[in-house]
DNA sequence: TTGTATGCGTTATCAG
DNA sequence: CTGATAACGCATACAA
């Protein structure tokens, strides 16, 4: 019951000639005579012959695939990424497979093992929440698989990255918040492991600093699992609330912790920019949607999924092995809208 | 270059006995002494030791690999959709290469294709808005490749499909609409050609009926790409709201119509629901967020992946040529929330 | 209980 | 110019 593919063999015993011309003259290779050409290639149409890519892996050592682990593809800054990756992978002729780890270290380790032993010819990789232990990818970088890391990176292993200006970011960010008034800015903010988060935490800190603010550690909250839980945002809000001297303002360090600000502070009942001033990284169209639009600071997501591509894509095709990397830092940009109160500046 | 793998040779090299007892023992052959498997199995794992998938698509003609196909991953349904096949089809021991159409049947055409050649045991899929042409699907179904439809069906092949109750998900939405005043109702919906958009287009349609109003043709406009071009969008709602009596309630038939369709309201400052009441199908959160929690028929979309996913492995399990199909429907829920004004009911 | 030989679809090498 | 053969990693029918 599985079903009958044409294969070289069959159009070699169709024609009467052997499967090694056939192939040969399927990749027009010079060696073979006009006539044969024509009558394999009218062959293969006609028996809608389709080469079998799994036999070629096997043979090739290499799939013309590459693997690209998110935590989320339900997030709108990772599908745009991804859209990014399969716009430059597809005319290059390489296949995207996706793989979600869900902010689980042990689901992108299994997921990791797949596509390795998929064979995938490179791995771009975004690494999950609860990644501590980076020795698989130690291992299969050191095997020669290529790999890119984009937006959570790890500085451990050797190779291309291609970053946002964290820092830029989030100083922009808070500096706007500042501008407009905000003395008691509140960060939520994603793990202290992940890579993305020392440089937000900087950039918030230094624009305090350089208006001459306080800082207060209680003001800033961390989300183990950057906001797939709901539940860790919400505590995280109240937290932030239930502190004597309230904050005026707050802001969310990546796309799912400003979503999950807002579900919070809808189901509070509580109004922006009225009660509190909002800003964060968005990549979703929320942002324009809820109450007032919202500022947000937008990352260049399908940009990064195209520049990690190109990247890896000249790891993969290069011939001698590349030594010399390169981390790229892509520039966010801050939308400004009315989700931040004007206060008299002070 | 390319990265070393342990084989089941190295083993057998190791321990100076045949590459058959070897992969007799790591399938914990009964022909095999424990002592044997014992030592097989350590030296494996010692060795760190992966079978190669690859090698053995290409031997079983199978792959333990599900191939899923949507139009668009950063839409809240299809991915809460792949989530639910997900769930299921790791734990049966089966792989899910997810493929994007982006509601074009070129590239669906394209995706299908990999899929094919790529050995996946079985499809799920929902099709694009373009396609019209399901010869492609046909041809694999009658090669023998399992394949389930959900949501966006066809009924030209005879196979397992998961669909949801349209007609029930329209016809309580615009019920709702209608109890609470409103006779005007505007239908935002998908090409026609879609196996979905008749029934919602009925369930509409039939409400009206039911409650002796009438009907304009005018006051249904269909989107080409199903929202996927904003700017589609954007032109039917301004034709609805430029019609000489125009509509006092908006009805949109999918998530991401009901997205764009919050979004042009927004960007025209019209305020929902003191200007219009909005009731759409929606999975995502923004349904949430909208100005007044907005009132949505929400579709179940993880149980949608689940069903379609054990369908499906059934299908590709079952030893013999499967006959009897089955078209399961499930319910949607309609979530009342503030996005309908109440006027006074006539 | 273990080893040998064969084949899955393809290409590369080596002979003609 | 074309054909036979081996190899990619694995499982298995057959032999011992």
């Amino acid at each position: 019951m599985k079903f009958e593919v044409v294969t070289i063999k069959d159009i070699a015993q169709a024609l009467g000639i052997s499967t090694s011309t056939v192939s040969r003259a399927l990749r027009d290779s010079y060696e073979i005579s006009p006539q044969t050409k024509q009558m394999v290639l009218e062959c293969a149409e006609r028996l809608n012959y389709r080469p079998n890519p799994i036999a070629l892996s096997l043979k090739e050592r290499r799939s013309r695939s590459i693997g690209i682990v998110v935590c989320e593809i339900a997030n709108n800054f990772f599908s745009q990424v991804i859209n990014g990756v399969e716009s430059i992978a597809y005319d290059r002729g390489y296949n995207v497979i996706i793989s979600q780890s869900r902010e689980s270290c042990e689901r992108e380790f299994i997921d990791l093992q797949y596509l390795a032993s998929r064979s995938v010819d490179g791995l771009l990789i975004s690494l999950s929440t609860e990644t501590t232990d980076i020795s698989q990818l130690k291992t299969l970088h050191a095997k020669g698989l290529p790999i890119v890391f984009f937006d959570r990176i790890s500085e451990e292993i050797d190779t291309h990255k291609v970053v946002l200006d964290n820092f830029k970011g989030s100083y922009d960010a808070t500096e706007h918040l500042i501008r407009n008034g905000h003395h008691r800015i509140a960060v939520l903010t994603n793990s202290a492991y992940l890579s993305i988060t020392s440089g937000r935490i900087a950039g918030f800190k230094e624009a305090m600093h350089a208006h001459g603010l306080p800082l207060d550690e209680n003001y800033i909250q961390h989300c183990a699992y950057g906001g797939m839980v709901f539940e860790e945002v919400e505590e995280a809000i109240n937290r932030l609330l239930s502190l004597p001297d309230k904050p005026d303002a707050i802001f969310a360090t990546s796309d799912k912790l400003t979503t999950g600000t807002l579900k919070t502070l809808k189901r509070r009942g509580i109004h922006i920019p009225t009660d509190i001033s909002i800003v964060g990284f968005s990549n979703s169209e929320i942002a324009e949607l809820i109450g007032p639009p919202l500022t947000v600071v937008r990352q260049p997501a399908f940009e990064m999924g195209q520049v990690a591509t190109e990247l890896l894509l000249r790891v993969i095709e290069s011939k001698r092995p590349v030594t010399q990397f390169e981390t790229k830092v892509l520039q966010p940009e801050l939308f400004i809208r009315e989700s931040v109160l004007q206060r008299s500046s002070s």
